[in-house]
DNA sequence: CACTCTAATGTTAGCGCTAACAATAAGAAA
DNA sequence: TTTCTTATTGTTAGCGCTAACATTAGAGTG
């Protein structure tokens, strides 16, 4: 049983090679009733189209590039799962650009460039997707590009992003729901606009719970271990130390944890803890963590079909994306774990 | 400038396309004197042969999948960076299958079949590298593959392992040559031959330096940061607790460091603390974990080689892999960092 | 009813490369 | 010298698909 080809679909059918190929491109100019004839039958065989020789004729790469640091594994980790899931049902490739020395080494364009060339499209990861300089390269080359959760120069691109907002409203009224009375937040870097976000859903769901918020249990982070630790012992030395503690990621969570292991506080029972991600550690901690699910897997599949889709028209629209249109959000979700299970 | 192909190549070099093709594909049956030219006009004119017109035309598929499990994110990483780039320098595509779900659902293989189809090779990691049904399945359909530190059936495919024993010896001898002179041990879980070895590499450096190894310091672990904690708990609570604690890995050193501010205890100048792999989690503590660096991405650059090549030889010989040269070894690397530096 | 126009489909050629076989040259053997 | 090897290079055909142009059928028009 030798693999299915486009020629069988056509004999079949048939109709000429040509029609089969135009109903698999999506191709307007092909009647309804064909259309479906031929769908069926592409079904019915499960015929993939070869890649390898529709890049050789269409000149088009079927390569999407991901740009991403490597400094947060667990994060870029279940993108590329996503991306790659989503290429390989399409017939697409990913490469791969790691872009974490940028910092050190601005020569990052020649680098790039030699897989840009060949590529349909990239998707830039965060922090990337904030770099002025890759965004200014990129257009100026008029590569297709969609970036993943941007704070800055929203016009620039098409972005996916998920309510941060509202998740940390959701999670700090969970601690809430829970019965407990002195809730904490320990605030993410104040470069990152997401830090700003959270902190103004745990604002708000305090007061929307008619809870004041005192300001000796609001700390400034910067999203590392470090500084959670050190605000969660802040925290736990006051006179009357907080009940819950809401960290802005996970790992500022896990620090958290290891303090209160530290003060022999027990978790969650008197003290309830809460991050944000659903990275690896929420999971490799003891207890494990109760914190907000990003939905990385569907924003990748998204990222894709946006590259591929402006690719289709391109040449259409110049890249006149002032619409307020480029602006994808996505849904999250709360992972209740033993962190901030019942309590007393 | 439109991109160099063959034919430029085999015009400037007077010669005709074939002759190329072979110099690009290593056929011996050219002349070395041809060659040599030829591979200097290559050279010259930077020609990168199309990956896709070579697909098509010679069947092979140039794409080598990777079957993982995602629950070690940043082992995973690593290695399909690795992949990534090797791949990209030689136009090979990656694919990659996740079979964590394997346990649960056993019937991976069709969902594996699918990609497998087109594959060239496969590159099994850990844990998925001792999966006998995997191993089974991929023999009998003759599939090309590499485990990455494999611990049994060692005669059934090539494998890339690190010297596990040395590493642990050599991190061990650190820590004595640091000053420590009580030197706990905190074994992997016990269904893995790693564990044993750094366990043994750990005895024999205390031997070695005429330190006698307590049975009270050697407590059983299984890599969770639970047992870790547990095992950390156990330790710290001797009448003499250790003045050093190596763990088997980073997750059960990470849970050391938390139960050592538990107790109070200044890392690393009351308690020395080393772990193993070092994963994201070493740098993501603090203080940092010391480790040893597994060389992931010189793994995955050896393993694409190896079924590049033995995918050229193919048919030759029949899988006789009774060749005790089936074992390939890498050099693994000490990281020294804050949790274990110079006291008093 | 001939005539244009459009929608739907078909034809031709070729993307860049490599298998498989063909041809040639240069020795070696007879 | 002739025939047979062997080493090296060339030729032909086609991988599976799609761009670009060509054709046909059907609808609309005066």
């Amino acid at each position: 049983m030798a693999k299915v080809k486009l020629k069988d679909i056509a004999d079949k059918a048939g109709v000429s090679m040509m029609t089969v190929s135009r109903v698999m491109n999506k191709d307007p100019r092909v009647s309804t009733k064909t259309r479906e004839r031929i769908s069926k039958i592409v079904e019915e065989l499960q015929y993939k189209p070869n890649t390898a020789a529709r890049h050789l004729a269409s000149s088009r790469s079927y390569c999407i590039g991901i740009a991403c640091e490597f400094s947060n594994a667990s994060y870029v980790n279940k993108f590329l799962a996503g991306s790659l899931r989503k290429c390989r049902t399409i017939g697409y490739h990913v490469v791969l650009d790691e872009l974490g020395e940028l910092n050190t080494k601005p020569e990052l364009r020649p680098q790039d460039l030699l897989d840009v060339a060949n590529i349909d499209g990239i998707v830039l990861l965060p922090p990337i997707s904030d770099n002025t300089d890759v965004i200014e390269y990129l257009k100026q080359e008029n590569v297709n590009f969609v970036r993943i959760a941007p704070n800055i120069d929203l016009l620039a691109s098409k972005y996916i992003c998920m309510d941060d907002y509202q998740a940390a409203f959701d999670i700090t009224s969970e601690l809430i729901n829970l019965g407990r009375k002195r809730i904490a937040h320990i605030i993410g870097s104040n470069s990152q606009g997401v830090s700003r976000l959270r902190y103004q859903g745990y604002l708000d769901a305090l007061r929307s719970h008619q809870i004041d918020s005192k300001p000796e249990y609001i700390i400034q982070g910067d999203f590392s271990y470090k500084s959670g630790f050190e605000g969660a012992s802040q925290l736990l030395s006051l006179p009357e130390p907080p009940d819950a503690i809401f960290a802005a990621n996970d790992e500022m969570a896990a620090a958290t944890i290891s303090v209160a292991h530290m003060k022999n506080m027990r978790v969650p029972d008197t003290l309830a803890i809460v991050g944000f991600d659903d990275t690896e550690i929420a999971t490799i901690v003891w207890p494990q963590l109760s914190t907000v699910r990003q939905p990385l897997e569907e924003m990748a599949d998204l990222a894709i079909e946006l590259l591929i889709n402006s690719q289709r028209r391109a040449g259409k629209q110049p890249i006149q994306a002032q619409d307020k249109s480029n602006r994808y959000v996505l849904d999250y979700k709360i992972k209740t774990r033993e962190s901030s299970k019942i309590k007393t």
